[in-house]
RNA sequence: CGGGAUGUAGCGCAGUUGGUAGCGCACUACGUUCGGGACGUAGGGGUCGUCCGUUCGAGUCGGAUCAUCCCGACCA
């Protein structure tokens, strides 16, 4: 039988996009750009947003909620705020739909419009610094530390299933600092959390980075930003930080009185991460059999199917089968006992593969004679026949193993990919094969502009953390002297 | 918003020089199977995107329109 996956050597687009809807993830929705995401693909979100959000508290945020809509005037008020999102906006002008005097369903009202449209939140800073206008006025109202889970629109020219949806599901922090080296502080925290969100929980390997001004959030001073790289060479921005500076405290308004007395602009940041987390998580670690999920994140982590010729065979496996799920259990593991009898267990087997369940336990006739069973893992599509007794405990190490397997193996593929370049002409080729150049850029954004222009590629950071390497040397463009090497990648 | 393509069963597609609708998967029933995506038999399901035109006759030809997808520009 054929494989139902595409291979991603062939096709890596249509391979993610037959994995998405395959491992029943998620759904083109009827509705332009939009995505319905599935109860599969909704738990593993959930298990992100779970982890995220423990986190978040354990940093000293909390949650609250502000609304889907803002009116027109707020966005007037941060000039680059709004030139960096004015294009991609749905606006509410109306509030009421009546029936079409010609009998054809209904209609927009046209006497129901908007004195003021309102429009669908792109990103919540204007609403949100318009509120904490009015919940700052000390020193001691500072930090605020907030954090909203919400829902965004965008009107994206061209979608992809959760890379770019018109509406996506995040999270935004938005915080307001009495000083600029707080803000600053906040926003590296933050970047931290996300990266070790990633490389722990998700088995992503990321950089953390500055962005180029180029690159950076509409009203931001400074960007930072993790970046993965997926099986096609490509690069996917998988968090941002923003320190915001003073901007949008004076395009609102929001000062405090500090303990002189003295009135003073409060200093703020703004973070997020999107559904856009699960396409790396699919496209950094799925294969040719479908996803695979690291076991933090996986909403079964371990599936058994049985393998029956009779009832009675059934029912006495699937007895032994509970007794290891409710030991799995007690460990904190999700299991699922596979026992639909209308289908086969290759079907099953494969079935599973495909939804990336990091474990699979298969147990037979021979099995039950032997006190055995057959382990297989999903990372390395290996299978071992082992003891029933103590299968659970084995199983319980074997699933770190897997994530720590997970990590590394991106990590490899990445660090494969990655490469030092110094050389126009080598640069033009090489970055078309994909993978992560690291090279000498002068600081200006008019050469970022020309390497963009003529190869696409893009500075996706100026790395923080690992690949850091300042020394001196010549821009691989303008040959102008450089102070450090930079990611350049063409991007999703 | 530019360039290209496609709309036929739930999904993927075929349909010749115009002659009245077909294949695979999925679905339903029964039987045989069950250690890596089973097979047989019998079924159900489509006003061929929409509108207009040419014609004795249109899935097929012409025009319009709508929608979707791909490649660009924009982006988490």
């Amino acid at each position: 039988m054929a494989k139902e996956v595409t291979s991603r050597f062939e096709n890596y687009s249509q391979w993610y996009n037959d994995l998405v809807v395959k491992a029943d993830l998620a759904e083109q929705s009827p509705v332009r750009g939009c995505m319905v995401i599935k109860p599969y693909g909704y738990a593993i979100w959930e298990k992100m947003h779970d982890v995220l959000d423990k986190m978040f508290k354990e940093t000293g945020h909390v949650n609250a909620y502000f609304p889907l809509f803002i009116p027109k005037s707020f966005f007037s008020r941060e000039a680059e705020h709004v030139a960096g999102f004015a294009k991609e906006c749905a606006v509410v002008t109306h509030h009421r739909l009546m029936n079409d005097p010609d009998g054809n369903g209904v209609v927009v009202d046209p006497e129901a419009k908007l004195e003021e449209e309102l429009v669908v939140r792109p990103t919540s800073e204007t609403i949100i610094w318009s509120t904490y206008k009015n919940w700052i006025t000390s020193w001691r109202d500072l930090p605020i530390l907030c954090n909203q889970w919400a829902n965004v629109v965008r009107w994206e020219m061209r979608t992809r299933l959760f890379l770019r949806t018109a509406e996506f599901l995040w999270q935004e922090g938005h915080t307001a600092h009495a000083t600029a080296a707080e803000a600053m502080k906040e926003t590296e925290t933050m970047v931290n959390v996300y990266a070790k969100f990633a490389r722990e929980t998700m088995a992503l390997p990321v950089i953390i980075g500055h962005k180029s001004p180029n690159e950076r959030f509409a009203g931001a001073l400074d960007t930072m930003t993790i970046e993965a790289m997926m099986q096609d060479g490509k690069a996917l921005q998988a968090g941002t930080s923003h320190f915001l500076g003073q901007n949008f405290a004076k395009s609102f308004d929001v000062m405090y009185t500090n303990k002189e007395g003295k009135q003073e602009y409060v200093w703020a940041t703004s973070w997020g991460v999107s559904t856009r987390l699960m396409g790396a998580l699919i496209m950094a670690h799925g294969d040719d059999n479908g996803l695979v999920l690291p076991p933090a994140l996986a909403p079964i982590q371990i599936v058994m199917v049985p393998i029956f010729k009779t009832e009675e065979e059934h029912q006495a496996i699937l007895d032994r089968m509970y007794e290891i799920k409710k030991n799995l259990e007690a460990m904190g593991h999700s299991v699922k006992v596979d026992d639909r009898d209308t289908l086969r267990p290759g079907f099953k087997f494969a079935e599973w593969e495909l939804k990336g369940v990091p474990v699979r336990i298969a147990m037979g006739g021979r099995d039950l004679a032997n006190g055995t069973c057959e382990v297989a893992r999903r990372d390395t599509l290996t299978k071992e026949t082992m003891p029933v007794e103590g299968v659970a405990e084995k199983i319980h190490g074997l699933l770190d193993d897997i994530q720590t397997n997970i990590y590394n193996k991106a990590l490899k593929f990445r660090d494969e990919h990655v490469q030092k370049c110094d050389n126009w002409e080598e640069f033009k080729e090489k970055i078309k094969e994909g993978g992560f150049l690291l090279c000498h850029w002068d600081g200006t954004a008019e050469t970022e502009q020309k390497i963009k222009d003529e190869t696409k590629a893009t500075i996706r950071c100026i790395p923080a953390d690992s690949f850091v390497c300042e020394e001196e040397g010549v821009d691989i463009y303008s040959g102008k002297p450089s102070k450090g090497r930079v990611v350049f990648a063409i991007s999703y």
